[in-house]
DNA sequence: CCGACTTGTTGACTTCCGGTCAGCTAACGT
DNA sequence: ACGTTAGCTGACCGGAAGTCAACAAGTCGG
């Protein structure tokens, strides 16, 4: 007679659903800061379906991110018919792309990540692949230091990103240029020669 | 007739042994993986004394971290007769000397750190003085690009640390060599003067 | 040596959160 | 229509952060 107290929605319909409500709101507030009730309560669903389709709430975080991982992989895919160093521009334009126009997601992401376990490793995972991807247009067989610049290079593209998003006070096609440099004097502190 | 219940201690002293089970605590177990009521029985002394010391959980947290930071403040402090670079190498050399004693608590630090609002805000406050001790060196009034370089450099040196705790692939002159060498590659892509 | 006062200390309580489970019911096939 | 199935829920649990009124260890004046 009345409402049906629920709606019925195909199992990838709602998961879809769910994640896009999850990539948003945690982009607006911390993992801490948002119970499972309240998001279960904001997506009009009760709490045990999120669990049904979610073991844990660092596992509903994590998917969120993982979503957002892909978007981020496909924009700094690097062209492999450009000269390393064109195409390592190029990325990294997709790169800050992304961060300016994800801001919030992006802060969000670099805060609540490392203190849930099944985050930090997606990052660590992130960072590994970029890592592999900059470093297969080298010279094969890296020693561990350069592996070590590159990898720690990241670090410095985040840490970058982040004061960047907090003072504002470059442009965008500095910060690149700027990243660009250290990555390559990382690479000679490395000893390795630039992959020019 | 029997024991006392507790033993009575003067305020400073009980909060430098709760201080000091925490920085030890701390430095084993994650953040979230220790409950206030674990640590107060570590120490022998009821929940609500811990809170009677310290506001909340973070609190505590912070309080503990922030003696780390200035035994660590201590350790890389720049000699000021030294020319530049040998001061730099000197004050990395402690450094390192600190993350490889320290090992445990420094993983820690950089794990928990982010999610914890007070804690980023140590973080940021440790590395915004670093970065502040390193600009000294420079010639004055930086533009921002030399001092992003400076601060995004502070990242680099933490990703570098967590990256060789994980792998031990290099010598720790190596590690020092390599972070030099990336300071002056980013300053130099910043467009500063070294700094010799 | 004793009683009273100060204050360091506590046990019991509240609230909230992550997580679980047995059972209900909306949608679909026949 | 009506049974079936599987998407969905309310009620519940253990445990953690944080609170509070009251207790008692040490001290000090008499």
């Amino acid at each position: 007679m009345s409402e049906p107290a629920y709606t019925r929605l195909q199992v990838d319909e709602r998961r879809r659903r769910l994640l896009e409500l999850g990539a948003d709101l945690f982009a607006r507030h911390a993992f801490d800061e948002l119970s499972m009730a309240a998001i279960a309560s904001e997506a009009g669903v009760s709490k045990a379906l999120l669990y049904h389709y979610f073991p844990s709430k660092a596992d509903f975080f994590e998917a969120t991110l993982r979503q957002a991982a892909e978007d981020l992989a496909v924009l700094t895919e690097v062209d492999p018919d450009l000269p390393p160093i064109e195409a390592l521009a190029k990325s990294l334009d997709g790169f800050l792309e992304y961060v300016e126009q994800n801001e919030l997601a992006y802060r969000k992401l670099m805060q609540s990540a490392t203190s849930i376990g099944e985050v930090k490793s997606l990052i660590a995972e992130v960072r590994e692949n970029t890592a592999q991807r900059l470093l297969d247009r080298l010279p094969p067989d890296p020693p561990p230091k350069v592996q070590a610049a590159v990898r720690a290079w990241l670090w410095f593209m985040d840490g970058a990103c982040l004061d960047w998003l907090d003072r504002r006070d470059m442009q965008r096609d500095e910060l690149r240029d700027l990243l660009m440099g250290t990555l390559m004097g990382a690479l000679m502190a490395a000893g390795a020669e630039p992959p020019v």
